[in-house]
Order: structure tokens, then C-alpha cells, then sequence
DNA sequence: CGCAGCCTTGAAGTAAATCAAGGATTGTGG
DNA sequence: CCACAATCCTTGATTTACTTCAAGGCTGCG
């Protein structure tokens, strides 16, 4: 199976014509491997590859000036983690590790000819860029208008969203190595305010989290917390029929 | 002077080459105005052509279910507004004047043929559209880890940022015809806390806003209270001299 | 075993929301 | 020209959601 297999399925992927797949796959180095938690992208370096991440998890963050960790995009496999730093050149923020993880190295040269010999899967490329900054746009959202609940919830939604998408979770269960720490970090929370939230997601038997496990119990309830829609990710009609 | 002189103005405007110019003009509609306040454009419905900001200030939103606004983004004189619409073919978020506006229209067929025969331009647009994600990163982190201080310091320090760049503000002082509960939809706070918190800059000879002007008085002090750093603004070298 | 990392729970403290009232400015219609 | 409403801003009092501080439990591991 090709590595770009993962690459936008489930949202226009299948768009991308044969020819272009393979301009795509020929773009790419070989599959590397690093450990968990491990910065692979410090800010402000300039930039000359770009990465594929194939398995595992991995996360953008900005660090306050007290150390405290703000995560802006959690990475599933078949994300372009940082296509950003393409046309940026360099990237504002730092790219991790969360789990051990493969990726695949994309030069920036290779995808410059690209968009010199293929304008559609430029676009391609282009959009899903763009799926980030719409994930961006509710991750805004979700800080500045839910509460701790619904924060939490809308977390769990659309990372389950995102899982289904690329064939990652089928039904309403899914595994997450992340920590509670992690979650606080993507939520704007801390540990023990995520520990008392889940634990209120438990105890009303909305969803669970243990050994890594999430699993959605009531997932409308769910969805009216955190005033979640997944529409903002651009799924193919019939993703998330379940 | 061109429509497109103010596009990507003290960013890399500068390396758009004349014949790149004039093929980003030609895709332009005739100049259209309209009163502050204005739905422009309505979340979920396909859009076939993008918005260039001419004049006056626009924002991008979406409403929780209590109706209550987030702000995601503000947009100034020379913001391709919602070219994020051309790649995903519809928007997930609102688009409204915040003030009366001149826009112009650039259909996507037309961005379509630019990208097929202007490599390098699409780039350039590819990348005006990634300082939005940059934006979208900044405004995640002071949502998620600044207190409400340094939020509006944080928002005044990018809005001047902004501003100089594209030569609309000098020096330490500029118009800013928002309402506090506007200041305090982009920042995730209630209308009187701002208040409250620009009176705290004000007691404190930091930032003072008064009829719709703001001025910065102690610049360093506001940055270090914002956590500010407008690396990710990536503004050409020497901008922001002063 | 003893230590480290992670999770849980309780108690106290605090930042911001909410509730409430009033003042300033602007526009509107009698 | 003035009464009036509407919008925006300000300030004080109260409430609340979340943080911080503190302690203990569980698990895996050298």
C-alpha cells in the first residue's frame, strides 16, 4: 500500500488521479523512525523538508514564557504535519513527537516542481493546508466560548472524527495515548481540571477514557457539549454514517 | 495605484513579479461597497469567488449556540479575506463588515487559471492564506495561555502590527473603530471585563484607547505582557523598525 | 523494594462572569 | 430645541468556574 495512502482519505482524497498520487509518492524519502516525545521541528529554523507522518501521533505547540505548553493541532497518520513551513519557509512554532512515530520527509524542492507540473494536486496540497487552519478556526472557538466540559468533549469529538475519517476507529470506540497532561494542553486546562472533567463525562455516561481507550457512550450528548459539528472537516458525504 | 498594491504588503509583496501583478488584477471584479455591520458572506453555502479587502475592517466569526461570537479573525485593507473559500470550495465560519468597506470579487475560475499558469503567484497566494493559519495558531495561544490582560494587549500588539506593515498605522498610535465588546468577542472575554482591563493599561501608562484610537505608550511593556512576538506575522526585515 | 509518572480527590484561593446601576454621547422625532 | 431612546462605556457587588495547593493511590520498572 502506497505511503500516501492515508494522505486526505476521506476528504477528496479519492480526487487525486493516479498520476498525481505518484508524482505525490515520488516526492517522498524513506520512512523514518523517531521516538516518542522527541521535538523533530524547532521554530524558527528554516525549513527545507516537509514532513509525512505515516504512524503514530504527533502535535504543533507553542511554549508561554513560564514553559506552559499551548498545543495548537494534534497530527493523526496521513497528515501533512508541517506542508505549512512550504510556502512559509520557516515555521513559528515546534513540531513533536507524541508517541513513537514514521514519517516521510517531502523536500521542498520536489514539491515546488509540483506546482510547477501539477496545478490540481497543488490545490490538493493547498486544501489541506486549509483542513488545518478550519481545525485552527474551531480550536478558537473552542477556547473561547466552551467551558471545561465542553472543551474536553469537543476534543474527544473531533479527534474521533478525524480517526473514522482515515479508517482509524470504527464505532463509537477509539484509542488515544495521550495523557490527561496532553489533553490540558490542547484544552486550555489543567491536569487535574481534565481528570475532574472526564470523570463528570464518566459519571454522566457520556464517554470514557481508560488504558488510552476512549469509548463514546452517548454520543449525542456528547456532541451537544461541545456544540460539535464536524462539518468544519470537510469529510466525504458518508464518513461518518454510524 | 493597483487594487492589489496593499496584498501581501511588507510580506514578501515585494518578490511578486509586474507580470504576476497584473495577472492577480485581472482576475479582480469592479470595486463594491458595503455598510459596516454586514453579513457578506454565510457559513456552509458554495462559494465561487473570494474577497479582497479594499478599505475598511472585516472580521470572520462563528456563534455558539447561545448566540454568543467568536471572533477568529480580523481582516485589514489588503487581506484576500476568504481565500481560504477557493481550495475548500465553502466556508465553515461567517464573514462581515465591521465597518463600511469597499471589497472587490476574484472569481475562482479565474484563481483556477492562475494556478495552472502562474506557479510561483499561486505560492503567493498559498502563502497569504497560511499567515492566516500563523494567526489562527497566535490566537489559539493567547485563548488558551494568557490571562485577560494580556489578551487585549496581545490583540492591540498584532492589529498595530498589522497596520504598520501595510504603512495604515506610524509610529505608536492608531484608529481602530472596534467596540470593546468587539475587542472582547476576539479575545474570549465579556465586554466589561475589557473595559476593565483597558483602564488597567491605561492606569498603568501602558496602552490608552479613546474615540476609536489607540496609542501604545510603553510598547515594551505591553509585548511583555502579550507574551508578543510577531515573528509569526512574517514581515519582510525592517518593517517594524520604529 | 523504592521511585517516577500518572491519575484522583479535597480544600482554599482567584480571575473573570454575571448582575446591577448609572453616565456620556449620539441620533430621532415631537 | 428638547425629550427620549439607543449604544457604548464605566464601576461596584456578588457569584462561579477554574487554578493552585496538598495529599494519597495505582502501576510499571530499575
Amino acid at each position: 500500500m502506497s505511503r500516501t495512502h492515508n494522505f486526505l482519505r476521506g476528504r477528496r482524497g479519492a480526487q487525486m488521479t493516479s498520476d498525481e498520487r505518484t508524482a505525490l509518492e515520488a516526492c517522498l524519502g524513506p520512512s523514518q523512525s523517531f521516538d516518542a516525545r522527541q521535538l523533530i521541528v524547532k521554530a524558527d529554523t528554516p525549513v527545507s523538508n516537509s514532513i509525512l507522518l505515516l504512524d503514530g501521533l504527533m502535535c504543533r505547540y507553542m511554549d508561554d514564557r513560564k514553559g506552559h505548553r499551548q498545543l495548537v493541532a494534534l497530527h493523526l497518520p496521513g497528515d501533512f504535519v508541517d506542508l505549512h513551513g512550504f510556502p512559509l519557509q520557516r515555521l513559528d512554532h515546534d513540531v513533536a513527537s507524541l508517541t513513537e512515530v514514521s514519517v516521510a520527509f517531502a523536500p521542498h524542492t520536489k514539491l515546488t516542481e509540483i506546482t510547477q507540473d501539477y496545478p490540481h494536486l497543488t490545490r490538493m496540497l493547498w486544501f489541506s493546508t486549509l483542513l488545518d487552519a478550519a481545525m485552527y478556526r474551531e480550536w478558537i472557538f473552542r477556547l473561547g466560548r466552551l467551558n471545561a466540559l465542553g472543551r474536553v468533549a469537543h476534543f474527544l469529538a473531533e479527534t474521533h472524527c478525524r480517526l473514522v475519517a482515515t479508517g482509524l476507529s470504527h464505532g463509537q470506540r477509539f484509542r488515544l495515548p495521550l495523557t490527561q497532561a496532553d489533553i490540558g494542553e490542547a484544552c486550555g486546562l489543567t491536569n487535574i481540571h481534565v481528570s475532574r472533567m472526564l470523570k463528570e463525562l464518566r459519571d454522566q455516561g457520556i464517554a470514557s477514557m481508560e488504558e488510552q481507550t476512549v469509548e463514546f457512550l452517548d454520543r449525542d450528548r456528547l456532541y451537544r457539549i461541545a456544540e460539535f459539528d464536524p462539518k468544519y472537516l470537510y469529510l466525504d458525504d458518508g464518513i461518518l454514517v454510524p
